[in-house]
DNA sequence: TAGATTGTTAATCGATTAACAATC
DNA sequence: TAGATTGTTAATCGATTAACAATC
């Protein structure tokens, strides 16, 4: 039941988990529906309900989810219930702000460690963190056993970078660089060129 | 031959022509294949054939395609040979990055106008421009015919300013916000929540 | 010419949706 | 009970891939 679950369907969790919140934050009510929730997300209910099947029965007939029980599901499902390390490579505008993004910390990303090669930038502080050489990167992530590394660096460094990260053991890397880098199978990357998502518009205008 | 393109295959484009470009930086050489630029974005060849082929004849048999015969046929059917004017809402941390962003300058995206309600904001400048208050939004877009939006605000703002910015005309919304917001049919977002991105990661690990 | 590679067709694969029995 | 909503099945829809004739 929990093999081989389609990357589609593991990429909407967040999203349903974000929705959840909102919900519960707003207090109106202790349960939700596959409906209810379909239309705050503009998906189809009978999406989500395949979706939420492929990992067990969440919900009660007539009553739909409990918002509460829903949440810790999904968190357990996606292994948010933990703190996650992560090292922050680049430390110009963009990894300047991602080391003050408070909603990774709310949400269990513990950014610890920030890295640059500009003897410009070593030393500075961001949010508390020093700035350290990319020289350090791999004691660092063997060290600490960190997993996760967000990727603010130019095009140029990004396919090295990437490469330490994976010798040392990172095996998810969000990724602001505008280039594809080339990873093992087992290693996840997530895009997120700001470009790429503008270009990806203008077609329609 | 080019109604009806698959988003998919739209959102593709994009990541073609960014290895078009550094491809011809590199210019070791003047002609790809889809091979070629399959390998080097992990995607298989006949794809790239097929997505091409939605909006004409790139290639020739034999040799391939001209990498800058189709950068510049792909710039064209995105509608990126034009420079787009972009306001930006949201002067936290996120939107200073993002308002000293060179690579939007770069690829013909221009952010013109940013604006903030947060009265320790405005007048602040970011890159040469002063942060304006929210109420003025419209003004401005409708004035300079704005288009193209990037959302850097908190969730609970986000789907005020969104009903905003689509009354006064924007089509493309960029979304950094945590939020699922509702628009028309005829307008676009792209989401990019930092926060969503690594939890699509952590259910690998 | 021989080798390479296109554009396209048909087959395959996978994801979404509609429908409904089960049941709270 | 009657209404609501689940989880699941089967049907539909859409996207990817394999294969190849055409041709540079």
């Amino acid at each position: 039941m929990v093999t081989d679950i389609p990357d589609i369907v593991i990429g909407r969790l967040p999203i349903y988990l974000r929705t959840l919140y909102r919900m519960a934050e707003e207090g109106s009510k202790t349960n939700t529906s596959s409906h209810d929730l379909g239309e705050r997300l503009g998906i189809s209910s009978a999406q989500i309900r395949k979706d939420l099947s492929h990992f067990g029965e969440f919900g009660k007939q007539g009553t739909g989810y409990n918002i509460g029980y829903l949440i810790s599901q999904l968190e357990q499902i996606l292994k948010l219930q933990e703190e996650w390390p992560v090292v922050l490579i680049g430390a110009g505008y963009l990894g300047h702000a991602l080391a003050h993004y408070h909603r990774f910390q709310l949400h269990g990303f513990h950014i610890g460690w920030i890295f640059d090669d500009d003897p410009a930038k070593l030393g500075r502080v961001m949010n508390g963190l020093p700035v350290q050489h990319t020289d350090e990167l791999e004691a660092v992530i063997q060290r600490e056993g960190v997993r996760i590394a967000i990727l603010a660096v130019p095009a140029g460094a990004a396919q090295q970078i990437t490469d330490r990260l994976v010798a040392a053991g990172i095996r998810s890397i969000l990724n602001y660089a505008p280039i594809s880098v080339s990873v093992p199978a087992d290693v996840h990357v997530q895009y997120s060129d700001p470009v790429v998502q503008l270009q990806r518009m203008t077609y329609y205008l």
